[in-house]
RNA sequence: GGUGGGUUGGCCGAGAGGCGAGGCAACGGACUGCAAAUCCGUCUACACGGGUUCAAAUCCCGUACCCACCUCCA
């Protein structure tokens, strides 16, 4: 089977085809680095890394375009309020998304652009807009640029809708608008409110850019003109993407050939929005459960499909993944393995995580059945390798790993003890000695358990 | 008003005309001095009302409820 993608501009799954054989070009949309990052920002971080490393399995040679959006709306508001400049901001929250990132084993892209570095590019992409006839400058002197979306016939395509369905927008500033729904691709500078730090010089006046030409002028520049997958969350459907894809291809670049979303991680039933607070955010959750349960806890449900997180459904995806982790523990198996057909074969069919989850614990029960576990540990660890989850993976190690080695064995040499006289009470018989010895060695919070080769303690 | 998605067992979460995904929890059994871990088994679900079909969670029609987007949200 070959690798089959949902392709959300089709509205279905199609086979994918690279524009060039062997080489997959692939554009993310990233974050606006405004504020910390909460569980559901890194679900795309984390299913376009499945993806990318799944291309690389497929044997594709990857590149990986992941922008972040420094300068907008959003984070001049905020670092205003906060009384710090918005590039201390960005840059801040910038570094807690990387963080996050490297938390939950998401690997680097290829580049990592920003919206600021690439003013000149957009700059360009607009003059051909506008020489085309597509864009012009608002005639109200206010220095922006906008898009005439009357001016592109397939406006809309991306998320099938008609210009005239779409509702006025109300909220935004009209300005020197020709359309309502036309959308700005560089914003004049708006020297009461704006600081001088948050404009560039352009044909048009100080300024900045508009939201969607970023990634235009960016995908262009790394990916070229045509490239074959561009992501991101759903909300990013419209405007965005469609504005992209319209502004993109009006300047004559075909563009993206597969177009892949996200779904989002709600609370309570709501999307988890900026605005809830920061209990969410990767950093609290992560004092109560280690980055590799969490990147399980969301590569386990299918990138397309809703997750409604709750603490309940975390810990139960925690305590399962500690069942495939103590099986590799037992098995000792260090080197991968192959890939079982049925995990390759939900990967290929729109990265079916939830079905090669289900084969992953497959294989660790027949594993735990077998005299022998090693072979079926190998493809375990083939597994996890590609789904960014194998234990072993010094991602994981953290900065944490050394001490956690140092007082492991601190703890062993005290616990040895202990273990050691339980031993003489159970040669003894003398079980209710023994057991005391486990208790209290419980209430320490720490768990003994017999195997065939010895007792065994692990921290409650 | 337009566009898209959803409703599955105690819980989480797949599937998309016939064959019980998987995980967590619970219960029973095996193993164990007792446990733990592990294995075996049990719990046979698809919002509601119609319809199509030999066969529907899956297709069609209708209803209810929920969510998202409609110009700077992952």
């Amino acid at each position: 089977m070959t690798f089959r993608l949902y392709d959300t501009a089709t509205r279905e799954v199609r086979d994918f085809v690279p524009l060039q054989e062997g080489r997959a070009g692939l554009y993310v949309c990233g974050l606006t680095v405004q504020s910390e990052p909460h569980v559901g920002h890194v679900r795309s971080g984390v299913n376009f890394d499945v993806l990318q490393r799944w291309l690389r399995h497929l044997g594709y040679d990857v590149t990986f375009i992941r922008n972040v959006t420094d300068i907008d709306d959003k984070i001049l508001t905020k670092s205003a309020e906060q009384g710090r400049p918005w590039f201390n901001l960005a840059y801040a929250m910038h570094r807690e998304l990387d963080r996050a990132y490297a938390a939950l084993n998401v690997a680097p892209p290829t580049y990592e652009p920003a919206a600021t570095g690439h003013v000149p590019e957009m700059v360009e992409l607009i003059a051909d807009l506008i020489d085309r006839g597509h864009a012009y400058a608002a005639e109200d002197g206010s220095g922006d640029v906008y898009f005439d979306v009357r001016s592109w016939s397939s406006y809309g395509e991306l998320t099938h809708q008609g210009i005239d369905d779409m509702e006025p927008a109300t909220d935004a500033d009209p300005r020197g608008k020709r359309d309502p729904r036309d959308f700005a691709l560089w914003k004049g500078w708006k020297q009461e409110s704006e600081p001088e730090t948050a404009s560039w010089p352009s044909p048009w006046g100080r300024g900045r850019p508009g939201w969607h030409i970023e990634c235009s002028a960016m995908a262009g520049k790394y990916l070229g003109p045509a490239f074959d997958i561009h992501g991101g969350g759903v909300d990013l459907r419209f405007p965005h993407h469609e504005n992209e894809q319209a502004q993109s291809r009006a300047a004559g670049r075909p563009f993206a050939s597969y177009w892949m979303h996200n779904a989002w991680i709600t609370t309570a039933g709501e999307k988890m929005s900026k605005s809830l607070g920061n209990s969410l955010t990767i950093p609290n959750v992560l004092e109560d459960y280690r980055g590799i349960e969490l990147r399980y806890y969301l590569v386990a449900a299918h990138y397309r499909s809703h997750v409604e997180f709750s603490h309940q459904a975390l810990e139960e995806a925690a305590v399962g993944f500690r069942r495939i982790e103590l099986f590799l523990e037992r098995a000792g198996v260090t080197e991968a393995g192959d890939l079982p057909q049925a995990f390759v074969d939900a990967m290929n069919d729109d990265l079916g995580t939830p079905a090669a989850v289900a084969v992953l614990f497959d294989v660790v029960r027949e594993g735990n059945r077998a005299d022998d576990a090693t072979p079926y540990a190998g493809q375990v660890l083939a597994m996890l390798d590609v789904l960014g989850l194998n234990p072993a993976d010094p991602a994981w190690a953290g900065g944490r790993g050394q001490q956690d080695d140092k007082l492991k064995s601190a703890v062993d040499a005290l616990v040895a003890g202990l273990l050691d006289e339980r031993a003489k009470a159970r040669d003894a018989k003398d079980w209710a000695r023994a057991d005391a010895i486990r208790d209290q060695i419980k209430q320490a919070g720490i768990e003994v358990e017999d195997t065939p080769t010895g007792p065994k303690w692990s921290i409650d």
